[in-house]
DNA sequence: AGCACGCCGACT
DNA sequence: GTCGGCGTGCTC
């Protein structure tokens, strides 16, 4: 027996208003109301309609104000089992979001419907209260008459502009009443379009006399000008959100608002199944296959770590691991970092398992996203292969969670729940009973940490795959080029290699690095950038004047030294360009960022007659454009593919005896404590691009450091040093995983604003560290600017958290977003982000 | 988020 | 006076 009350979480509700309310099961719904169910509820003074998810019913009300009755329910059943909902809860408290955001990020939108309002008459009305209204909403009585019940879209369409003032007039009169059905899910997505319904001048005149509301006057006087846009480009130039300025200025006829539905991009599955060849593992392959299984079968929740180097076979471990879980009967999930990019994973899973696999990524439609998660939830695909949002797929009895190049940072979401796929995976696997499986060559430093205390089991592969040997890697020291006067970016060595392939008629990789977009200063001598004397990071070149256009390079130089200073973005260290190399003394300054574009055209005047492809995020527009660039370049219809990112995962060319690194640094001194990892981690996936068939292969590294350890390291695929030193640094420096980061992010358009705010908002902080949560130890820096201060006219601060995370630093953090929830301004923005990514 | 309540300045 | 914009607080 279900029961007559229920407790529900509001889906859309800010950070500080998420929590449970109670509602009475009207006794109509009282056998399709169940915990996990969706339902509409009205909520707050307006009697607004809100969708909920119910958590529980029970027959004795908790509090004791007055309920309002739960009006609709999506009637197939629960919308979430209960595993799910404690998923939910267990985001909210990780990663500090609401409810609703959590349980988005689980159910595709689709299934989360919107509703259908319906009117009916349900009284007469008085001749007083007849004189009272319009005659505009009279008719509209009048219509409805005649009607059972009508719904709002009808009458919107019937009655046009004001249907909605006079519907709430009727309604206010106890006239008519509103009813909600939830709309089972058509998912269109609107935008509204804003067209100018006067002259220009009239416009015009109207916003001088709109004296009271400045935003009404700045949306008419950008319609005098646009005449016609969408609310989106319109809030974006006049630099606010402004929707109910922007609706009264439709009721006062100036302006014409239509909603508009927009079309997405159908995906376009690329669906190349290359056969995977079914040989037998090698020994290697075979124990570490053994171990897994040993795992697994353990059934208990096991983590392991899967290091293996470049081309030693990962692939086909999990191939048969994953055979082993369907034997079983239990279902998988794939993580991979960027479908686009590793098209062979996926395509070997998906010829393999036919359509027992679902592929789940951000470009499909919300339709096809849809039919995915049913099809997975009603247990017809059991193999499940995507991006991080793969990891909440529903699957039936999990039994394994695998994280493919588990380093890469696109498992860490950019939007609002800002969730790691990892930490899901570990507590989804936890839950389950399951095996969560991190694949790398370079894994994260903080993995492999786990991994040597005990917490991951670590397995290795050693070998390459069929005894190919390992690419001989040149490095080639780019000061040396550029004092012998050879401008180019393309260095001898790399030159003379290229020359070879191409007279070989075998193909080369070209990788550009364009990581390196925030600026750093590095010295012309020595190579070293100046880094932060706290941190370990390089720091960043903010110019906060204009530098004048670039006439004699000299002098441009030295205003770009005197107009500029440098900062840090974890302790917001701020100093002066100095005057000298704080290393070797020399005067002369690099500003970071070397020409990309002009490498390609650079290439093809060294070599002439070489086909060159490029692939960058300008040449591969759609996913079909990379595709069609890769697929020719493996068919050897071009000789030399260059290219960011991209190029350097999971590709397999066997005829690519070559790769060059045209920048090697820029990657190195990022104003990131990860620097040195990102670095190390791309260059040896650059080296393992070469040699993978039969003829050795050759990797040329470009840069200005050569004596950097990184990159030497890299150079010989030699993580294990590579961990051992960078440790060591990250222990010496208090940095990850000897910590955890917290960043507190606040942005609003009004900058002195945010300023104030953000020195209240560190004092609160200040104030529960040193009081409530004394307990935890933590470092504070800031309130400071953010790396990029001002986007989209919005400016940034952030306040920096060095502790470790636990429920009860969590707690303080969620408590520090609720206070400022309700107290401060609603016009700045905070959210937390923890462990960034980035900064 | 959206709505009510209450304050405050402009205009009849 | 009083109308209407905008800041503040609350939602079972």
């Amino acid at each position: 027996m279900p029961g007559i009350y229920a407790r529900v979480r509001i889906l859309d509700v800010p950070f500080h208003g998420d929590r449970s309310y109670e509602y009475y099961i009207p006794p109509a719904l009282s056998d399709s109301v169940f915990p996990g169910s969706l339902v509409n509820v009205s909520f707050g003074h307006g009697s607004r309609r809100c969708a909920a998810i119910v958590t529980d019913t029970s027959n004795v009300q908790q509090g004791n104000y007055e309920l309002k009755p739960i009006s609709s329910v999506e009637s197939h059943g629960p919308l979430l089992t209960p595993e799910e909902m404690a998923m939910c809860n267990f985001m909210c408290g990780y990663t500090l979001c609401t409810f609703g955001e959590a349980v988005r990020c689980i159910v595709p939108s689709a299934a989360l419907s919107k509703f259908n309002f319906y009117y009916r008459v349900i009284a007469e009305p008085s001749e007083a209260k007849k004189k009272k209204l319009p005659q505009t909403a009279l008719r509209l009585y009048s219509h409805l008459c005649t009607k059972e019940k009508a719904s709002q879209t009808s009458l919107q369409s019937n009655f046009g502009e004001g249907t909605a003032a006079d519907l709430t007039a009727l309604l206010k009169a106890g006239l008519i009443e509103k009813e909600a059905e939830i709309k089972s899910s058509t998912n269109i997505k609107y935008i509204t379009e804003v067209k100018l319904k006067v002259s220009p001048e009239q416009a015009l005149e109207n916003a001088k006399r709109c004296l009271r509301s400045p935003l009404q006057a700045a949306i008419l006087e950008k319609m005098a000008e646009l005449a016609e846009t969408d609310s989106d480009t319109l809030f974006a130039a006049i630099n606010a959100k402004a929707t109910v300025q922007l609706s009264s200025l439709a009721k006062k006829g100036l302006l014409e608002l239509t909603k508009k539905e927009v079309y997405r991009n159908p995906y376009a599955d690329a669906g190349k199944c290359d056969v995977y060849n079914n040989t037998s593992l090698t020994e290697e392959q075979r124990s570490a296959v053994d171990k897994l299984k040993e795992l697994s079968d353990s059934g208990e929740a096991k983590a392991a770590l899967l290091h293996g180097v470049t081309g030693s076979g990962k692939t086909r471990v999990i191939k048969e691991m994953i055979d082993e879980m369907t034997k079983k009967g239990r279902g998988v999930i794939i993580l991979v970092p960027e479908i686009a990019l590793t098209p062979q994973t996926v395509g070997i899973f998906c010829s393999c398992y036919g359509d027992r696999v679902a592929v789940i990524h951000s470009a499909l439609s919300q339709g096809e996203k849809y039919d995915s998660y049913r099809r997975i939830r009603q247990g017809e695909a059991d193999i499940v292969i995507g991006t991080r949002s793969a990891v909440f797929a529903p699957v039936k009895d999990l039994g394994m969670i695998v994280i493919d190049e588990e380093q890469e940072h696109t498992y860490k979401s950019d939007t609002d729940p800002k969730y790691h796929a990892r930490d899901i995976a570990s507590y989804r696997c936890g839950k389950a009973g399951a095996l969560m499986l991190l694949a790398s060559a370079t894994p994260s430093l903080s993995s492999y940490h786990k991994a040597k205390n005990g917490i991951y089991t670590l397995i290795e592969l050693k070998n390459r795959y069929g005894n190919a040997v390992l690419p001989k890697v040149v490095i080639s020291d780019m000061r040396l080029d550029r004092d012998t006067g050879n401008p180019s970016p393309v260095g001898l060595p790399l030159y003379n290699k290229l020359l070879e392939t191409v007279k070989d008629k075998k193909q080369a990789i070209v990788f550009l690095n364009r990581r390196g977009y925030n600026s750093f200063v590095s010295c012309r001598i020595c190579g070293e950038a100046i880094k932060c004397p706290h941190c370990s990071v390089s720091l960043t070149y903010h110019t906060h004047r204009t530098l004048g256009a670039p006439t004699d390079r000299d002098d441009y130089m030295k205003r770009r030294i005197e107009r500029g200073s440098l900062a840090c973005h974890y302790c917001g260290y701020k100093v002066s360009v100095p005057q000298k190399c704080p290393t070797c003394s020399s005067e002369h300054f690099r500003f970071a960022g070397c020409g990309t574009q002009q490498a390609e055209e650079e290439l093809s005047k060294l070599i002439p007659g070489a086909r060159i492809a490029r692939m960058d995020m300008d040449t591969t527009g759609s996913k079909l454009a990379s595709d069609k660039i890769l697929e020719d370049f493996r068919e050897k219809r071009s000789d030399i593919l260059i290219g960011t990112q991209m190029v350097t995962k999971g590709h397999d060319f066997p005829d690519v005896t070559l790769v060059g690194v045209m920048n090697a640094d820029s990657s190195l001194f990022l104003d990131d404590y990860r620097a040195s990892e990102r670095t190390f981690d791309m260059l040896t996936q650059v080296v393992g691009r070469a040699g993978r068939g039969r003829d050795p292969g050759v990797a040329v590294i470009q840069t200005c450091n050569p004596d950097s350890p990184i990159i030497k390291l890299a150079a010989a695929q030699d993580y294990k040093t590579f961990y051992e030193n960078e440790i060591n640094v990250r222990r010496a420096l208090n940095f990850p995983p000897f910590c955890d980061i917290a960043a507190i992010n606040m942005t609003c358009s009004d900058e002195s604003l945010l300023g104030a705010t953000a020195k209240v908002i560190a004092d609160k902080l200040k104030g529960l560290l040193e009081g409530e949560y004394k307990d935890i130890s933590a470092e504070m820096y800031g309130p400071f600017e953010a790396p990029v201060y001002k986007v989209q006219n919005c400016f940034r601060m952030r306040i920096i958290l060095k502790l470790r995370l636990s429920k009860r630093s969590r707690a303080m953090i969620a408590t520090l977003l609720h206070e400022v929830g309700t107290k401060a301004n609603k016009k700045i923005n905070v959210t937390a982000d923890l462990n960034p990514t980035g900064l």
